[in-house]
DNA sequence: CAGCATCCGACACGATACTG
DNA sequence: CAGTATCGTGTCGGATGCTG
C-alpha cells in the first residue's frame, strides 16, 4: 500500500511515538523509567550533590544513580558541574530542557499521589475476585 | 533518630514517591513503562480491540500487550469487555480513572514530541565530544 | 480473533570491591 | 566524596506453538 508508506514516513517526520522506529522511544523509555522520574523530580527542588540524590531517592544504588545521571546528561536534561576541589564536589542540576520536562513529569507524579488510594483499592478488588497475583 | 522515623511514617501515609517503601512505586513503574504509556494514549482515541492495539502500538508483541493490558486492568485503569460472540470480541477502553491519568500522560508524550529535536541534538553533541554510547 | 504456555537470550539491577 | 569494575541473579521481552 502506497498510502501506508506515506503514512509511515509522515509519522517518522512528526516524531510519532506510536511508530516502531520512532527515535524518541529510547529516550522516552529511560526518561520515564523508574529511577529517572524520581531523579528529575528531586532535582526540581534545586541542585543536588551525588550523595544527596542517593539519599533522597530511596532505594537507588550508586550504580543506577550514576547510570541514570549519565543518560540524563546525555539527553541534555541535567547539567553536571565539577568543582576542582579535594575531595571532588560534583553538582547536578536541571537544564532548561530538563526543567521543561519536569513540569509534565511532576504533574504525572502528583496525579499518582492524588489517586494512589483508588489504584490500590482497584488492585485489591481485582485480586480478591479473580486473579491473585501469585500462586 | 525519632524524627527520622516519624518522617518516614508521614511519607508513607502521604504516598511519598521518594520513599523506598512507597506502595505506588510498582504501579507507577508499570504504568510509565515503555508499552503502557503507548497503550494508554492509544486508548484515549476510543475503545480498541486487541488486534487494533497490536497494530497501533508499533513493535509490541502479543505477550507484552496482553501482559500490560492485564496489569492496567488490575490497576483499574482500563476496562475489558468481552462480547459472547464467535469468534470472541474483546474490547478495551479507559476507565474514568484511566482517562484521568491519560491527561498528564499525553501531556508528557506531547512534550517529548515537541522537544524531540532538542533531545536528539543534545545526544549527538554529547556523543561527538566525549562519550560515544558504545565503544 | 484473542490469548496463554514455554523456551531462551539480553540486559536491568543490586551488592560488593576497588580507585582517584 | 564520587564514582568505576565486576559478578550474579532476576526479570524483561521476543519467537514460537497451542487452545477455544
Amino acid at each position: 500500500m502506497e498510502t501506508q508508506q506515506v503514512a509511515t514516513a509522515a509519522r517518522l517526520l512528526a516524531h510519532d511515538t506510536f511508530d516502531k522506529k520512532c527515535a524518541l522511544r529510547p529516550i522516552m523509555d529511560q526518561t520515564t523509567s523508574r529511577w529517572a522520574t524520581l531523579i528529575i523530580s528531586a532535582l526540581v527542588a534545586g541542585p543536588h550533590r551525588f550523595a544527596q540524590l542517593h539519599q533522597r531517592v530511596g532505594g537507588i544504588s550508586q550504580k543506577m544513580l550514576s547510570q541514570n545521571l549519565k543518560a540524563l546528561a546525555r539527553a541534555g536534561l541535567v547539567d553536571r558541574q565539577v568543582a576542582p576541589t579535594n575531595p571532588p564536589q560534583v553538582t547536578y542540576s536541571l537544564t532548561d530542557l530538563g526543567t521543561g520536562l519536569a513540569g509534565p513529569l511532576t504533574e504525572l507524579i502528583q496525579w499518582f499521589g492524588r489517586h494512589g488510594g483508588e489504584l490500590l483499592a482497584a488492585q485489591e478488588h481485582y485480586d480478591s475476585q479473580q486473579g491473585p497475583p501469585r500462586g
